[in-house]
DNA sequence: TCCGGCAACTATAGCGGTTTAGTTCACCCC
DNA sequence: GGGGTGAACTAAACCGCTATAGTTGCCGGA
């Protein structure tokens, strides 16, 4: 005989499947006593819920999606995406509740991917991230009917719930400190363009230039990797006029920065600032360790938990949650600029 | 009317359930022309199969299951996993096999999940991580009775099948390449002492000892954090005769040795030679560089999907791979001892 | 002409649960 | 003592799909 089912469980006790069933679900329907000697029965009988067969009368299955459309090889790199799946995978589990993980070739995969579990009651809600400009995925979802959750936000979502940081506080609130200490020449080397937080980051310092009389306030794009990161950092400190601080979008990036300045004769902090957005374990075990925006990500993951069994638990439900907008913390990377600097 | 089922599409063909059943699934039975009116209707009704119905029945469950104990907010610091979980991610995603993920707290933890997966036919297999010297698990995914693929080895894990890459040699070629370059006092900060890699690589230390004629070539265990890589490192630079050069298990632990050895005063190479076991962005980003055994993650983690698939397709088979032994990339931290120093 | 055989279907019984509509039966009360 | 009531339980339908045992009808051969 294989696994035990509640039918055996039945004949054994000498019930019917059904009193077998409220038994085991705690529903009224049997006396104490019973309920009792059911329980004691599937325990002997090391009896275990069929998932596939719960899940068939309509039933919750207990999992929740994500699926991403990057290339699978350039995942590993960010610590901030492992991090975040660290802390969703804390909240999901807290309530037993498992992860469905796929990783996709583009976006038209990922939704295809969205189509097939829902339709196959796989999971009960998906988490989206890397909310782009004008994102396809959030119609799909919508249409879809489940539960989901975008990481990333404000707006421009529709009726999907959000988690969101506030990227556009987070770096007013480092160009603010750049111009405090002096700086007038601040560039940013963003991530990819398409995304909505790197426009928001970008917009953010466009808008501050003016305001703190910035001159020359540029933002570069790449693909969020080490080599773009530096590329775009020799392109920035190859200008007749080179900035003195440079914000990068990632502390992978920002590390490659450090490297670029070293390998050019720049000095940091004496002649270049470096601010990092995402802070890790990069950051302070460089030299110099790097001023960085800080989060906790593993609580931004437990969020996103948090609020994807909400909106499972209730699908009329909308919640949009904006979590704890990063902190600047200050290390050896950013000083006032050099005093030899002709402004 | 929700999803549509095969019912529906029967209805509306004309023709029974079962008839549609053969015709989707391309079994005989049905005539060409009515096979290719019934995947049209199909296609029109936009029907999807669902999942758990078909694992009532029996049919795979088309994931795999991986279970991790760690305290999940460490997860996020490894660019090994990550990039592990990446390559695993596209093996799997080629066949449209998705992954079941779970981070529990301890062993116990993960083999309840595994007995509940495996009965409720969640998972068509399992992946194994973090073998342990004398683990329980082995026996308990035996028992159950479904594939699995342990990741680590050779040997000790029963008959579940294997991928693995020699720790062992790994460390040698580290060793007499230190060697080569005159060094004699070699020490190793490694990992956790109770996964097998680990007691590999120490006792693959220990063993060239004598052949070469090295004094004093201890292994420090750690957790793999950084904090306790530096607390490792900062401890064998304070001694009275201390190394010349130091193996890391991981990346992230050679770099905060590297931040100790800045702080210490201790310069990298002339005075301390610097590896790391595993390669990422991390190495190459530091200055100076690491030199590190560098193995292509990612394909490892494709391997492991590729021989997951195949136990899964044959569960009568056992596989046993070896993958490449991860080779030494010479980098900026390593050099010769320097000649001020007192053998 | 009648029967065997095959192709093309149909009808139906599961798979392992949940759920709903009964059915018993003890008990209470007028 | 008859009827109403609620608790405790049973029987059976159902979820969507697969698998298997029929059934039908047509063709070919003796």
């Amino acid at each position: 005989m294989g696994r035990p089912t509640i039918a055996d469980i039945a004949e054994r006790v000498g019930v019917s499947k059904g009193a077998v069933s409220f038994a085991l679900n705690g529903r009224p329907g049997v006396a104490e006593a019973t309920r009792a000697r059911i329980l004691q029965v599937a325990k002997e009988m090391n009896w275990r819920p069929h998932s596939a067969a719960r899940a068939l009368g309509g039933a919750r299955a207990e999992a929740v999606g994500l699926v991403i459309a990057r290339p699978a090889s350039t995942l590993g790199v960010e610590p901030f995406f492992a991090q975040l799946l660290s802390g969703l995978q804390a909240g999901l589990s807290a309530q037993s509740v498992a992860m469905h993980l796929m990783i996709v070739e583009d976006a038209e995969a990922e939704m295809e991917v969205y189509r097939d579990w829902a339709s196959a009651h796989r999971v009960d809600g998906f988490i989206m991230v890397d909310l782009k400009v004008r994102d396809p995925r959030v119609e799909v979802l919508e249409e879809l009917g489940v539960p989901a959750v975008v990481l990333g936000g404000p707006g421009r979502h529709g009726s999907l719930s959000s988690v969101w940081a506030d990227d556009r506080e987070a770096m007013l609130s480092v160009v603010d400190y750049l111009a405090a200490l002096g700086h007038r020449r601040v560039a940013h080397v963003a991530g990819l363009p398409e995304f909505r937080h790197t426009q928001r980051r970008m917009r953010a310092l466009r808008d501050s230039s003016r305001r703190l009389g910035l001159v020359d306030a540029v933002s570069l794009t790449t693909d969020f990797s080490d080599a773009e990161g530096a590329a775009a950092t020799r392109a920035l400190l190859s200008r007749r006029l080179r900035p003195t601080a440079i914000v990068y979008d990632s502390d992978v990036m920002a590390l490659a920065g450090l490297g670029v300045a070293g390998e050019m004769g720049v000095r940091v902090p004496d002649e270049l600032s470096v601010v990092a957005f995402d802070d890790s374990v990069l950051t302070r075990i460089a030299h110099p360790s790097i001023t960085a925006l800080s989060r906790d990500t593993f609580a931004y993951g437990r969020k996103l938990a948090e609020v994807m069994l909400e909106v499972v638990a209730d699908p009329g439900r909308r919640r949009e949650l904006k979590t704890e907008t990063p902190r600047l913390i200050v290390r050896e990377s950013t000083a006032p600029p050099g005093s030899w600097q002709a402004d």
